[in-house]
DNA sequence: ATTATCTATAGATCTATAGATAATGC
DNA sequence: ATTATCTATAGATCTATAGATAATGC
């Protein structure tokens, strides 16, 4: 029994048109496998890794689901290859591009633009992502989560010890990565609260309002005018 | 064909013996109902709502699978069933507990406190599942927990506010609620990292000691012998 | 010949229901 | 009669594969 041409594929959404078998005429080809690791990782971040079928990711790109195996080994493969797409995600990778001289002249200044730096990175599209990901698959809880950040924290602990050293800081305020925690602590708890995939703007710009206030109060907090100049 | 005695019921575990049908002997009953809870409570902490079915469940309590349907409509109704055990998880409900008493006369004890007994709750069995529940199904992000949250540093904004007005801490280091979120912040972030349900003892400990390292830093940071003895 | 798609399907698993069975409590 | 369990099953959906089909690039 043929199948008419006005009936639809199994999954394939109403409306849209049917795809003729055969592979497509040069024009109408997309880059297949970008715009599956795409809509993978906007569906896993929506929906969890068990929460989303090959099927409707194969749906959200308008094709069918098994083209999916043409281009991934398994469904694993693909959560893999979205994650991978995301990228490092350092948590502060702001210290190359900050440079060492504004560190040692305005320390204040530093941790403001440091502060400002990684919510730009956080609060972009792919940060956000990342968040979801985290948070819908419990990732948050994987060890490779708890080591990146701490390196993270002992890596702005030795910017810390710079400002202990130049009597910036107090000396018996706590250890430099300690200062790290409290100044990163409540902008990562921001970030994991609020800086999703799916936070509307209002959400986004309260989270980012929230970790500059903190910024501040931390500033005040814990700097001083440095006793002693620094001898040069 | 009759099926021998020997042989397994298909979702049963190997080496359990398979359950006759019918109503089991009063001797052997337990609280099937609190022990589904339980098992569901456990397994959707550690493998998320979609990742758990039903007979994940009605396996771990060593039942068939139909018997969830005969104690809940649904696998939501179960799931909320889950949740609603936990209780209200009530983020700073130490005030009540504390006393006024000592708020006034040592804040830094005071804030201490609070801490030792959040952290308690937190490092809980029950605490911990709560955590592991909203990181595995993305109720980190639910409108809820935002507003708990946001509720609870007004409440603690309060307390802040009165050691302020007390001469403990500085005027113009920020707002009371900033002041709440800059000590509970990391705290936090340190809880929804570390205290889920399948932490191991060291990370937990970690964890704890992380918090409280980071309560002696914002006592030492924040608050200052008061000026003016209040009057009295 | 190769590549990118499709249809069709296997086999597993999922939620939920129907109906049988045996102990309990009146 | 009611209650707590069981077996069996329906119907949907899931991952993955086999094999057909048509455009591309040599």
């Amino acid at each position: 029994m043929p199948i008419t041409p006005e009936e639809q594929a199994p999954g394939q959404a109403p409306g849209q048109a049917r795809r003729r078998p055969g592979r497509p005429p040069k024009t109408q080809a997309g880059d297949t496998k970008s715009e599956l690791v795409e809509a993978a990782l906007r569906l896993f971040a929506q929906k969890g890794y068990t929460g989303t079928s090959i099927r409707a990711i194969a749906r959200e790109v308008g094709l069918s689901e098994s083209v999916l195996y043409a281009h991934f080994a398994s469904k694993q493969d693909i959560f893999e290859a979205a994650v991978a797409k995301l990228g490092p995600q350092g948590l502060v990778a702001g210290r190359e591009i900050l440079g060492q001289e504004l560190a040692d002249r305005d320390p204040p200044g530093y941790v403001r633009a440091l502060v400002r730096h990684v919510l730009e990175a956080w609060d972009s599209p792919s940060g956000r992502l990342f968040i979801s990901l985290m948070v819908r698959d419990g990732l948050v809880h994987s060890a490779a989560m708890g080591d990146t950040i701490g390196r993270s924290m002992e890596e702005t602990g030795t910017l810390f010890q710079q400002w202990i050293d130049a009597g910036w800081i107090p000396e018996d305020l706590g250890r430099p990565a300690d200062l790290a925690w409290a100044l990163f602590g409540p902008i990562g708890q921001a970030r994991l609260l609020w800086l999703h995939a799916d936070a509307p703007p209002e959400e986004r710009r309260n989270a980012r309002e929230r970790a500059l206030r903190h910024t501040e109060l931390f500033i005040r907090a814990v700097f001083r005018e440095p006793r002693t100049t620094p001898a040069g």
